[in-house]
Formats: C-alpha cells, structure tokens, sequence
DNA sequence: TATTGTTATACTCTATAACTATA
DNA sequence: TATAGTTATAGAGTATAACAATA
C-alpha cells in the first residue's frame, strides 16, 4: 500500500543492473556465433527457432510472431522477408483468413537451424549456466519465469498502435 | 566431468528463454521511455548512468566505457559524440596518457539524468519487480550477480580484435 | 611494435505513415 | 469501421578497416 518510493533499492539496482549486464554479454556473444556458423540475425534466429522448435506446425501467423518476438509489423515483414529469399521460410495466405498470412519453416530452415543448435548451445552452456548449479537453474526459472508472464500480460505491445478513448 | 551434452535440459532452456525474453521486453519498455522523457537511446542512458551514477569522479575513459557497455570503439565514438553535442559529456586528453580521451558528465547531463530517472525507476519497478518479493529480487540479484562477474571474466572482449599466436 | 581513439564507409535494423484488401 | 499485412522511406545504430598519434 505504500506509496512507491522514487529510487530502487540497492538490491534492486543490483539485480536490473546484473541482468541487463548478463542479456547483454549473452546477446552479443550469441550474435556473434549466429552470424558466423550460420549467417543468421538474433532476430533471425528467433524466429527460425519459434517456428521450428516451439510450434508444433511449423507455421504460425504473421501478427502471433510479431507479439512473440517483440516487434513492429513492418519489422517482421522485412525479417520474414530475408527469411524467405534465403529459402528458410515460406509465406501464403491463411487458410482461415483471408487478411492473414502464414509463415512456414521449410527443411533448409530446419537445416540450418540444425547447423546453428550446437554451437548456440555451447555458448549459452559457456556463458551462461557454467556458474550455475542445477538449483540456481531451477531457482532462476522460478524467478523469470513469472516476470515475463507478467510483463507480457501488461502488454506495452509492440505491433498495434494504440487508439482508444478518444472521448 | 561428463562430457557436455549436446543440448540443454528442460529447466536451461526455460531460464534461457525467460531471460532473453524479460531483457528484451524491459529493454523495450525502458528505451521508449527514456526517448519520450529524455531524448536518450538505451546504450547513452546507460553511458551518462555509469559517468554519473557508478563514477566517483564522473569521468572515464573511452576505453573503459567501451568495455563496460560492451561496444566497439566507433560505435562509442559516435555516441560520444551525440552526448558531447548535446552537452551532455566532455572529452579532453587524458591527464596521465596522452593517447587516450577522459569524457566526462557535464552538469547537463546530471540533470539530464535527474529528469529521466524517476520514469525510469517507475518502468523498471513495475515491469520487473512488481512480481517479485523482496526475497525474491535477493535471490535473483545473487544469481544473476556471479553469472555476470564470469561472463566479464571470460572476455569475448568485443573491442579490441584479437590478433595474437600466429605460431 | 602495440595501443588509443577517430574517421570514412557501408550496411543492418527499426519504426512511422500511407496504402490495399479482407472481416 | 477495424484488422492483417506490405511498401516506401527515413533515421539510428553498429562494425570494419584505414589512419594518426602516442607509449
């Protein structure tokens, strides 16, 4: 109920300072490998690794991916766009929808997809979880976990603009 | 001392992801802030907050700055340069190396800083911190904490190109 | 010879606004 | 009228390589 201090608390500071710090140092290093075993963006990346590992058909729409990965729309028609001239994805009308448009991940996207896994695996291992025991992992999860759930439930979304109560 | 698997387990990649994805949605949440309020990007917020904040002195050097915020020296360069035309910092040749170029914050750029701070304060704690206890943010400040002390320990150092051992 | 920092340059990414087409 | 997606465009950010100056 206390009115909200105008300062974080030292904790606090520590924290949002060691995970931006953390992200950060993580991304870059990824980017890196990304780039070089597999000529891919992190967004790239991202997205591949949506479609072809978290859906189970390898398809999703245009707008979901948007939200997933945080991102204007054009962004991502721009992204789907080099996706696709590289053969990694294909785009086509929603079967349902006739405004919407599905992106499918083709086996040269699972392909390469493969090629990038070890290494991005090995980074994220490296960098990430080497100083961590199988119970700060455990108790990591716990912790982010419900935070992104709650920052995605507050949604800053990214895609649509805001319009509404205009009187 | 088993080898390292080629993939990571359940819990890894729920930490892994819940990571990127809370950096990334505060990042976002965060930069758009900073924009409307103080007309700073991301990377000379977090310039103007380690001269003004971590600094004792309120200087330091192009080099050092580089490294903490992960960036090459052009890159730092030109921010520099945005800030220093915005009267934000200063450059002048350092005292004891006459190579090297000490920025620091103008009394600008403290106010600058003080303007945004309280917004920024407010993003952070309600997007991050609102769902976690108090013990909670404890717990994922010493976490997070070592994890970042190894990264930097083990330096994919991003300014300098290596070049060393050609036999 | 190695290091510090800048410059020139080229490229990637991202967002905004205007537009088309469908619901 | 609202939503899905694309296009055009314009701007910001980033890295690489070549360079000058000092250690």
């Amino acid at each position: 109920m206390a009115s909200t201090p105008s300062s974080l608390s030292a904790v606090q500071l520590r924290a949002y300072f060691a995970l931006t710090e953390v992200a950060g140092l993580l991304k870059h290093a990824v980017e890196q490998q990304l780039r070089d075993v597999g000529d891919l963006s992190w967004v790239q990346f991202q997205l591949l690794a949506r479609l072809g590992l978290d859906s189970a058909t390898g398809s999703e729409r245009m707008t979901d991916l948007a939200d997933g990965v945080v991102y204007s729309r054009s962004g991502l028609t721009y992204q789907a766009g080099l996706l696709e001239k590289a053969g990694l994805v294909t785009r086509a009308p929603s079967a349902d929808d006739d405004r919407g448009v599905t992106v499918s991940i083709t086996g040269a996207g699972r392909d390469r997809l493969a090629t990038v896994m070890p290494g991005h695996v090995e980074v994220i291992r490296r960098q990430l979880f080497e100083p961590l025991s199988a119970k700060d992992t455990d108790a990591l999860a716990d912790l982010l976990v419900p935070v992104r759930d709650h920052m995605r439930a507050a949604p800053p979304r990214s895609a649509t603009p805001r319009r509404r109560r205009e009187s």
